[in-house]
DNA sequence: AACCAGGACGTGA
DNA sequence: TCACGTCATGGT
């Protein structure tokens, strides 16, 4: 019952709401201009991306700028890295921390995320194109297991499943999770149910996001949504 | 004018 | 472990 309904609403949030194109990337000329709060940089269904070294960076820096914080705010702030020619994790290591600062203000939480991007940059250097290890990134500071989870998806393409609030939210309301599940229980239900794909994973949790802002964003949360007639 | 946003950390029990 | 406070800007 669970195991199937895990796959089923898949499929049907992919009916609702489309390819979502994540990671969106700043650089790309935009296929989905449509897409509210994002200026360009969504690729449905090219699942290859980044290409290049600077856009797996971008993702990383993404990933820990948009904790707690919406995407628009990110963008402005990678927009602003980008601007000030230092989104590169070398050149954040020798950037003033009011230049710094200056960039990430619009994301939020500047001061923490300023050192928390100071942090990733140095060990970002010291992986040398290798893919890093959940546990390694765990051990950073700044860096839980969202994040860790979201870099290894969409910038190094580990099948590896992508929990957020918006996750809990929407599964607990169907009641197909426990209100108090942690974080690593319910990565493990979506990935026991789940074949073992990033292909599939990136695009799931594009989906939830899309969904949750659609039917969960205002209390009380999901009242409308449509996936409660598959349960 | 509250409330929420693609969380993580520090603290005290 | 775990519940709770803190961090901060911007959109609705």
């Amino acid at each position: 019952m669970k195991m199937r309904a895990i796959l089923t609403i898949y499929e049907e949030l992919l009916k609702l709401h489309n390819r979502q194109g994540w990671w969106p990337l700043t650089g790309i000329n935009g296929k989905n201009p449509t897409k509210t709060g994002s200026l360009r940089g969504y690729h449905p269904g090219d699942y290859h991306h980044p290409k290049t070294k600077k856009e797996k960076f971008e993702i990383c820096l993404g990933a820990i700028l948009t904790q707690n914080t919406s995407w628009p705010n990110v963008e402005k702030a990678i927009l602003g890295l980008e601007r000030e020619k230092i989104l590169a994790p070398e050149k954040i290591l020798k950037s003033l921390d009011l230049k710094l600062i200056e960039c990430i203000k619009p994301s939020g939480y500047f001061n923490q995320k300023t050192k928390k991007i100071r942090i990733f940059s140095e060990f970002y250097i010291g992986l040398k194109n290798k893919t890093p290890a959940r546990d390694e990134l765990l051990a950073i500071w700044g860096i839980g297991p969202e994040t860790a989870d979201s870099m290894l998806l969409y910038a190094w393409h580990v099948p590896t499943f992508v929990v957020d609030a918006y996750t809990r939210r929407i599964f607990t309301h169907l009641k197909l999770i426990k209100e108090k599940s942690s974080y690593e229980q319910i990565k493990e239900i979506f990935e026991k149910n789940l074949p073992r794909n990033h292909e599939l994973y990136n695009e799931y949790h594009a989906l939830i996001v899309e969904h949750a802002k659609h039917f969960y964003s205002k209390k009380p949360f999901g009242i409308q949504c449509p996936l409660k007639k598959l349960i």
